[in-house]
DNA sequence: CGTTGATTTGAATATCCTCAACGTGCGTGG
DNA sequence: CCACGCACGTTGAGGATATTCAAATCAACG
């Protein structure tokens, strides 16, 4: 049922696989981009429970969905958890902001996922998340989520998924900044788009990067210039191809995957 | 009530007293070295939780705890999850192991932590916890203290405060990894150190730290002999006074939060 | 009291940061 | 529609920081 060592992966190994192979869930994220009968008959997806719940009648998603530009926040951090977020369309990324200014991007969140649940034990939003472009999201009331999962279990369990996925994909990226160099990081974070991507049912091998690079700096603890730098040497490597900026072309998966790796690793 | 800015912070504004900050729990952890009849009465503690449920007797703690030795492994990554640890005395690491071979330390954890409920979403052990030098934890069953929270609220939201902490630690530990430089690390993490032996009553001033410099290391993202270098150079720089290797005195504390900091931070 | 593993220190090198200049693409407004 | 401004991205050079390999020192333990 499950492979122990296949729960811990890094880069190559497939990241997004891995945080998917925790029990429970079988599909990457509780939301289809468009719900369906089947979903709603199970009652397994986040829209199918509030579809129940009465908080969001059936035809009307789009009644509940924010639209948001460039630059905005979904929420802030330290705010009071009372909604979490489904994403419709476009990209965000969460922010950890320091009271000196200082701030780390924790991830990057895609059409599909869920927004805003890691700070679901803490009844608080643990950081910011911004739209990286025009987005739409979908509100989903904390509470009513909370009441529906106490009568589902098979809700409740997908829901513990995806906690447990986000606790799990910090974990992993703290791997990656604490033992991984510049250019592997960067080649995780490729593989790892990548998979996500073809979760969505999209091209993995050719894909747009809507964030700038120096949210990517950011997340992977480089500066912008170095992530730049590292962009055009994996591209002379002839392991990916850029066109117009953000758009990747993944040309040898292995040879990303399979990087002059540090040796020792601390 | 809550002060936003004041739940993220980093080196030097006290990341075990913002870990502490978020609602609900008043004390650092859920375990009280003894439980105390206060604590019984309300209920409000693992222990307490674990006497009424009849799987402890009242004065028979050390009968459900588990010795180990150095080196000795309280769980594994992957194993399903069927119990959480109190620690009773020593300390731990929590290492996260890749299929590949390469560790990352991911915490350290003493005397009055409960380790393991990172995993508790994910009904698996997310790393191994491994034993920094002899040490004692008590068992406690995963199942008893679930049914155990349906039925108390207070305790239910003591375990959701304490899961949200390491969701929080692990956020946090990211923006040290991506955003500070050695040097800031370390003082960021003998700050942290300083702090957790201080709400055990101990001395904040003057401790022991258990784990080698390789452990530290992988911690913070540097390898054995920068720790070593860092070491040093704060204790020429008349900050710290260490005295067997593994004793360390803070002189300086203001000092030390307040090290050259990175200007821009990415 | 000697062995062993951990730690410290040194020197050379690689990596990454920093500052600076320049190029590119996008959106705005003329 | 084009020109302009502006933010973002790329590239270069030099310097700071951390790694790597090697050797010496220290402390704990049998």
């Amino acid at each position: 049922m499950l492979d122990a060592k296949a729960s811990v992966k890094h880069a190559g190994c497939g990241v997004a696989g891995a945080l998917r192979s925790i029990p429970v869930s079988s599909s990457p994220g509780l939301n289809h981009p468009n719900p369906c009968d089947q979903c709603f008959q199970s009652r397994s997806c986040l829209q199918a429970a509030l579809l129940r719940d009465g908080s969001m009648d059936r035809g009307g998603m789009a009644k509940a969905a924010i639209r948001l530009s460039k630059g905005q926040r979904l929420f802030a951090t330290g705010r009071s958890l009372d909604r979490v977020y489904a994403i419709r369309a476009g990209s965000f990324k969460s922010v950890l902001r320091c009271a000196d200014g200082r701030q780390q991007v924790l991830g990057f969140h895609v059409s599909g996922d869920t927004v805003g649940l890691d700070g679901f034990a803490a009844q608080l939003y643990l950081c910011d998340a911004v739209a990286t472009e025009a987005s739409e999201a979908c509100e989903i009331d904390a509470r009513a989520l909370e009441s529906a999962a106490r009568d589902h279990p098979i809700l409740r369990r997908r829901i513990q998924s995806m906690i447990a996925q986000s606790m799990m994909r910090a974990q992993h990226n703290l791997l990656v900044l604490g033992s991984m160099q510049g250019t592997e990081r960067l080649a995780y974070f490729l593989l790892d788009m990548s998979e996500r991507y073809q979760a969505l049912g999209l091209s993995s091998r050719e894909f747009v990067l809507r964030m700038t690079r120096k949210d990517i700096g950011s997340y992977l603890g480089l500066y912008s210039e170095t992530v730049s730098r590292l962009f055009s040497r994996l591209e002379q490597a002839g392991l990916i191809r850029m066109t117009r900026r953000h758009r990747i072309q993944i040309i040898d998966r292995a040879g990303l995957a399979a990087l002059p790796s540090c040796p020792s690793a601390h």
